[in-house]
RNA sequence: GAGGGCGUAGCUCAGUCGGCAGAGCACCUGCCUUUUAAGCAGGUGGUCCUGGGUUCGAGUCCCAGCGCCCUCACCA
């Protein structure tokens, strides 16, 4: 017999003791139950000493242990609920012989309710004094440790249930939290005139994106189908079907690696406004985050766990390591001012407070590389400083890099604006710490796009990027059905990347019978929990991530 | 896909030079009517990730595999 199978024997016994007394260890519907919170709201407004017990102050109150002291004739329980802890007081002589003997079978992790008065103790806990306990779901697993919780990644990854009632105070707090920021994008762009739409998941051609699709197969069809890498076409086609403002918060599938930041499946959302540009669409993000920001209240106390090794050794029972100086600061504590936009993460404070730095690609490349975009030499040579240019040439033949001699330097064999896209992720990007939009990207790098009116070697997009890490995509629409049209062609070409979409006709034929100018923004919702909640990895905002069979 | 780290009781973790498998929590038995990770006394509990190998002897050394984490690659 294994451990495991001793604890499940235990409980299991009393699991049967329970019913042999009569009492059901899987109760059913508990009306009036009164959340932790709210009991303790409503103490608020009674003057309760230590020691005392309010006869007419009653509550009925649900939720796990978590804690249980039994001190003979006395226990005292602590159960935890959606709203936090709560701490019951039973005693035998109040209980009676046969409530007492209920209590005897209970452990650590059964969902219990309670009917009771509310008192203090001697210490000045708050504390439920039962009267009627009722068991509601006996537990036939023992909790983890009690004090550490879980901390395993991949059995937190494996059991989130499990990791979500034993570390009660971040990883459900991260979640409580994604929620929060959710609802308050969606409320803040429907209060704008938005309409929140679903397109199809399952497409039977994808685009929208440069990525590798996940297949699927529809057997009555006999049809091979995608799953979305993103909304952005169908969206597209509502704009020309008169929904001016649209966003749907999309789960995207991409068939790419996996890491701290690249989830297979992820939240995107994407909106699209007529007659706006990019630059309005920098005030939604904005917006958009501040509504988030608002909704999950001040000030951050919260450092959640990341992935790695060092950090799990790192971590206290409640809040991670290097958080105490971000913890209530008393310069933070004004809802309404500015420094509510400040949130930790890792160990730099970001201030989201609109307007964000606005900065254009080029003048960020000459500020942190040094370099003038138009320099073809001058960026040659730092590309081979940085070792960049060796391996981009290695990689030509498997397909990923492209010659165009045309665009390259004299005697390179690489497209200048590749060499100047890679010196910005390197040089540039690890510096945009506090929220920026970069705007004005070289075209060639983003052939779809839309030119600037006055000067075609400069897209009308922008990408948002906070803690180094890329937030958010936005453009200026295209809306000239031939341009689109020929930039499907120029991809199922192979001019372009090789994965990126194959021509989609219907879309096209959406174009001309034509589509509003709009501007276009996509924010990556996993990234945006992200930074709002301190997590270093994406896989602590995705409730189930995605682990391999197995373990 | 490449490199590095990790895998020991249900959970959190020690384990020295290769020499009887350890602690705390949890669990079981007993005591306890004001505890706060309650306490005290006694006790149960092991596929040391899996499979090979070296050795008189392997948790420890070697090889292969599996899983997780990290870095890189991939990735609007």
């Amino acid at each position: 017999m294994s451990e495991s199978d001793r604890y499940m024997l235990e409980r299991e016994k009393k699991r049967d003791a329970l019913r042999a007394a009569g009492v059901d260890p899987y109760g059913g519907r508990l009306p009036d139950v009164e959340a932790a919170v709210d009991v303790r709201a409503r103490a608020d407004g009674r003057d309760i000493s230590a020691g005392e017990k309010l006869a007419d102050f009653t509550a009925r109150i649900a939720g796990r242990i978590t804690l249980l002291r039994d001190i003979g004739k006395l226990a005292f329980l602590t159960v935890q609920d959606r709203t936090g802890t709560f701490q019951f007081g039973l005693s035998k002589s109040e209980l009676g012989d046969a409530q007492w003997a209920v209590f005897k079978q209970l452990d650590l992790g059964d969902i219990i309710g309670g009917d009771g008065i509310l008192g203090r103790t001697k210490t000045g806990e708050l504390t439920l004094w039962l009267k009627t306990l009722i068991v509601l779901a006996k537990a036939l697993r023992p909790p983890p440790e009690k004090w550490h919780g879980l901390t395993d990644v991949e059995l937190r990854y494996r059991h989130r249930y499990v990791d979500l009632f034993s570390n009660r105070d971040d990883v459900y707090e991260v979640f409580r939290r994604r929620s929060a920021i959710i609802h308050a994008i969606r409320e803040y762009l429907v209060d704008l005139g938005y309409l929140e739409v679903d397109t199809p998941v399952l497409q039977p051609i994808y685009g929208g994106a440069a990525a590798r699709p996940f297949v699927t197969h529809h057997n009555t069809l006999d049809m091979d189908l995608y799953l979305r890498i993103s909304p952005e076409l169908y969206l597209k086609r509502l704009l020309v079907g008169g929904m001016e403002r649209v966003f749907e918060i999309s789960r995207n599938f991409r068939n790419e690696g996996i890491s701290p930041r690249h989830n297979p499946e992820f939240s995107m959302i994407e909106l699209y406004e007529a007659y706006a540009d990019y630059h309005v669409m920098m005030e939604r993000t904005e917006g958009m985050v501040a509504a988030a920001i608002a909704a999950i209240g001040g000030p951050a106390e919260l450092v959640v766990q990341g992935g790695g090794q060092d950090d799990a050794k790192d971590r206290g029972p409640l809040v991670r390591s290097g958080e105490a100086e971000l913890r209530d600061p008393p310069a933070l504590t004004g809802r309404a001012s500015a420094a509510t936009f400040l949130r930790p993460f890792g160990e730099h404070t970001l201030n989201f407070a609109p307007p964000w730095r606005r900065a254009k690609y080029a003048d960020l490349l000459r500020e942190y590389a040094g370099l003038d975009i138009k320099d073809k030499a001058g960026v040659l040579d730092r590309a081979k400083e940085q070792g960049i240019y060796q391996k981009l040439t290695k990689a030509i033949g498997d397909g990923h890099v492209h010659v165009k001699p045309d665009h390259a330097a004299e005697g390179s064999l690489i497209d200048h604006d590749v060499l100047v896209n890679e010196l910005f992720d390197v040089l540039v990007q690890p510096h945009l710490i506090q929220p920026t939009f970069v705007y004005d990207y070289p075209a060639s790098i983003c052939p779809l796009t839309r030119r600037h009116p006055g000067d075609p070697s400069i897209a009308l997009r922008f990408e948002a990027f906070a803690a180094g890490m890329e937030l958010g995509n936005a453009y200026t629409e295209l809306n000239d059905p031939r341009v689109q049209e020929e930039n499907f062609r120029r991809q199922v070409a192979g001019e372009g990347d090789e994965t990126m979409a194959v021509m989609d006709e219907d879309f096209v034929m959406a174009m001309e019978y034509g589509m509003p100018p709009a501007g276009g923004l996509g924010v990556g919702i996993d990234r945006l929990v992200m930074l709002l909640t301190n997590s270093r990895s994406i896989r602590d905002v995705i409730l189930f991530p995605l682990q391999r069979k197995g373990g």
